[in-house]
DNA sequence: TTGAAAGCGCTAACAA
DNA sequence: TTGTTAGCGCTTTCAA
C-alpha cells in the first residue's frame, strides 16, 4: 500500500505536507506551487489512495449509513435501498445494507448491532423491534444516535410514516365506480393499514372482510409466506361467495395472490379485482399492471436522510419526536375492473 | 465513545491487557480470571464496542466485500446480492454494494474505484468494463487484488460463467414437444447467450429470428429499456406472421415483454409461449409463472467468494486464469404451452 | 511555506 | 500474568 509517508520521502518533504496538498483545504494549504505539483505528480504515479481506515480513525466517521430491512427481495425494500444508495452517494457516503431476514423478531436488532460494530454513522431502520427497554433503544436515545425509523413509530425516535388513508379512499372510490361493494383485505400480521382500510370501507358503504392468517416468527420467512399467500388465493378462488375485490397488504404479496388466482384459472381483473399497498415501480411490470396505493418512497428516504445527516452534522434541527407523515395516493393501473358479483350472478 | 483505555483506567490495568481479555485469543490471553472478570464487567457496563476504524487500521482489512452490479432493481442482481450477503456474513464480513446504473460504460469502473476507496477487501464484479489497458484492470493484476468477474471473461482475471447451452437445449426440446417450430429471440445488446440460442434452434430444427434492438449507452437506463421491451412486445403482438414462441434475455425483461403482450390482449401461454434466461425465484411470482433457464446463482456466488477469500487469506489456490463455468437447466413453470401457429391457423 | 509532534483506537512484540 | 513500547495512516495543532 502506498502511504503519504512514501510520497513524502520521494518528494523530500514531510508527511503532513503531503496531506495538506492532497486534501487541498483551500486557503489552509499554503504550499508552494512547485511542491504541490511535485507531490501531486508522485501521488498519481504511485496510484496513491488515502487509507480509508486511517481517515476513519482520525475523523471518527466511516461515511457510511446503514439500511436495515427484513428482506431485500421485496421490491419495496429494493427500491427504497436503491433510492437511499443514490442519495447517500451524492454526499460521499456509502449505504451498508443489513438484511434482518425476520426469522425471529430480534433479527432487526442483531442487524443493528452488526452495523454499529461496523461503525456506520447513521441508520435508516425499517424494523419493528426497537422498543423502549431494549438496550439498542436506550443506546440510541442516550447517544442521540442518528437513526430514523421508517413505517414504525417508537417513542422519542424520529420516524417517517405514510398515511394510507388518502390512497385507500381513492381506491375505494374507484372500486365503487366499478360497481364493487364487497371486498376482502389480506394482511400478513396485524397492521396499521388495517384501520384506513376499515374506515374507507365503511365510508364507501362496503361489505368488508379481512384475514390476518400469518403469524410473525418463523412463518415470516419470505419464500414461505409468499407460498402461504398463494394458497390463500387458492382458497379464495374456490369460494362460491367470494367478494369481487381484494386488497393485499403489499405489492409483492399481491403478485403471489394474483399468481394463486391464476393457478385456479381466475383472471385479474376479468374475474376479480385486486389492489395493493406500496405502489412500487415493480407493480408496473406485473400482469396485469398492478393498481396500488403508492407511498412516496423517494420522499420518505430523503426526509429520513435529512434527519440523519442533520444529526451527524450536529445541527439538531429535528427533535427526537419528529414524526413526518406523508400522504399516499392511488396509482391506477390495470388490476381493478368492473365488479363480478358471484352472488347475483353479475 | 468508550475505548479500551477507558476500561483500562477503570480497571487499573494497562490498555493492552484489556485488548487481550476482550479478544480472548485462546492460550495467548493468559490473564488472571479475576482481572478478566473485572474487565469484562466494566466493558459490559460501559457498553464497549471496539472501534471499527482502529481495528481496520491495524489489521489492514475492513472485513467487507464489494458487490458491483448495474441495477439492483433487477431481481437477478437482488437475488445474487442477497445470497452474497448471507455468505459473507457467515465469515464476519459485510457486503458493500456498488450500483453502477450503467448509463455509460465507465460507471462500472467508477463504482470499483469508489469501493476501493472504502477499502473493501475484495470485489464481486458483474460489469463488462474491466478490460486490459484500463488502469483498474492493470491495478487488479499488479496487486493481485481479490476480484472475481461474474458473467464476463477478462484475461487473467478469475471468472464465473454460466453455460447457457444445456438449459437452452432443454427449452427447445420442451418447445418442440409442444409443437413449436418458430421462435423469436430478444436481446438487449449483442450477447454471449446468442450462440447457444442459435445452436439449439438449429439442432432442434427451428426457424429462428432475433432482434437486438437496444444499444448500450444511455438507452441502458433500466426503466427506459424496460419500456422499450414492452414496446417491442407491442410490435410483436401486431405481427400477422409472428412466431409462436419468444425467448427473452432475462427474467426481468420477460416480465416487461409479457406485460406488453397483455396490453394487446395476448395471453401467455394461451396465445404465445415465452421463456427467459436467469431463472430467478422472482419468476415464480410472475403471471404466468415463468419458464426460464436457470443459472445456479448460489453456486456462482459461493465459487466467487471462495476465490476471493482464498486470495484474501493469501492461499492462492486459484490462478488468475481460473474460469469456472457452471451448467444451466430449465425451470419448467407455466409460460410455455402448445404452439399457436398463426400462419397455419393452428 | 513547511516541519515536528501528538494522537485517533487498536494489536503485537518484547520485557518483566 | 501483566506492562511497556511501537506502529498502522492519517489530520491537526503548534512552531519555525
Amino acid at each position: 500500500m502506498v502511504t503519504m509517508s512514501d510520497i513524502a520521502k520521494m518528494a523530500g518533504v514531510s508527511q503532513p505536507t503531503v496531506s495538506r496538498v492532497l486534501n487541498g483545504k483551500g486557503a489552509k494549504a499554503r504550499i508552494s506551487p512547485a511542491t504541490q505539483k511535485r507531490i501531486k505528480e508522485i501521488a498519481r504515479e504511485l496510484q496513491f489512495r488515502p487509507s480509508f481506515a486511517g481517515q476513519a480513525l482520525v475523523s471518527g466517521r466511516t461515511k457510511s449509513i446503514g439500511f436495515i430491512c427484513g428482506n431485500i427481495r421485496n421490491p419495496y425494500y429494493t427500491e427504497m435501498a436503491d433510492i437511499a444508495m443514490q442519495a447517500v452517494e451524492e454526499r460521499g457516503y456509502h449505504l451498508l445494507m443489513g438484511v434482518a431476514r425476520w426469522v425471529t423478531w430480534q433479527n432487526d436488532l442483531e442487524c443493528f448491532d452488526s452495523l454499529l460494530a461496523r461503525g456506520v454513522d447513521g441508520v435508516i431502520y425499517f424494523g419493528s423491534a426497537l422498543a423502549p427497554g431494549r438496550t439498542q433503544y436506550e443506546q440510541v436515545l442516550r447517544e442521540h444516535y442518528p437513526l430514523v425509523s421508517v413505517n414504525y413509530r417508537f417513542p422519542r425516535i424520529p420516524s417517517i410514516l405514510s398515511d394510507a388513508q388518502p390512497g385507500m379512499n381513492e381506491a375505494f372510490a374507484l372500486l365503487k365506480a366499478n360497481g364493487h361493494s364487497r371486498v376482502l383485505g389480506v394482511w400478513l400480521v396485524q397492521e396499521e393499514k388495517h384501520h384506513p382500510f376499515v374506515k374507507a370501507a365503511k365510508e364507501f358503504g362496503f361489505d368488508a372482510e379481512f384475514t390476518t392468517k400469518f403469524k410473525s416468527g418463523s412463518a415470516n420467512r419470505p419464500d414461505q409466506s409468499l407460498q402461504n399467500m398463494r394458497r390463500e388465493a387458492h382458497c379464495f378462488a374456490e369460494r362460491m361467495d367470494r367478494p369481487s375485490a381484494v386488497f393485499v397488504t403489499s405489492d409483492q404479496y399481491a403478485a403471489a395472490f394474483i399468481g394463486g388466482l391464476w393457478d385456479k384459472g381466475i383472471l385479474v381483473p376479468r374475474d376479480v379485482s385486486v389492489f395493493a399497498y406500496d405502489g412500487t415501480r415493480a407493480g408496473e411490470y406485473m400482469t396485469p399492471p398492478l393498481t396500488s396505493i403508492r407511498q412516496d418512497l423517494p420522499e420518505m428516504i430523503h426526509k429520513a436522510l435529512e434527519i440523519i445527516f442533520d444529526r451527524i452534522d450536529g445541527k439538531n434541527t429535528f427533535d427526537s419526536d419528529t414524526t413526518i407523515t406523508l400522504p399516499t395516493r392511488l396509482i391506477v393501473r390495470e388490476s381493478i375492473g368492473p365488479a363480478v358479483d358471484r352472488r347475483t350472478g353479475g
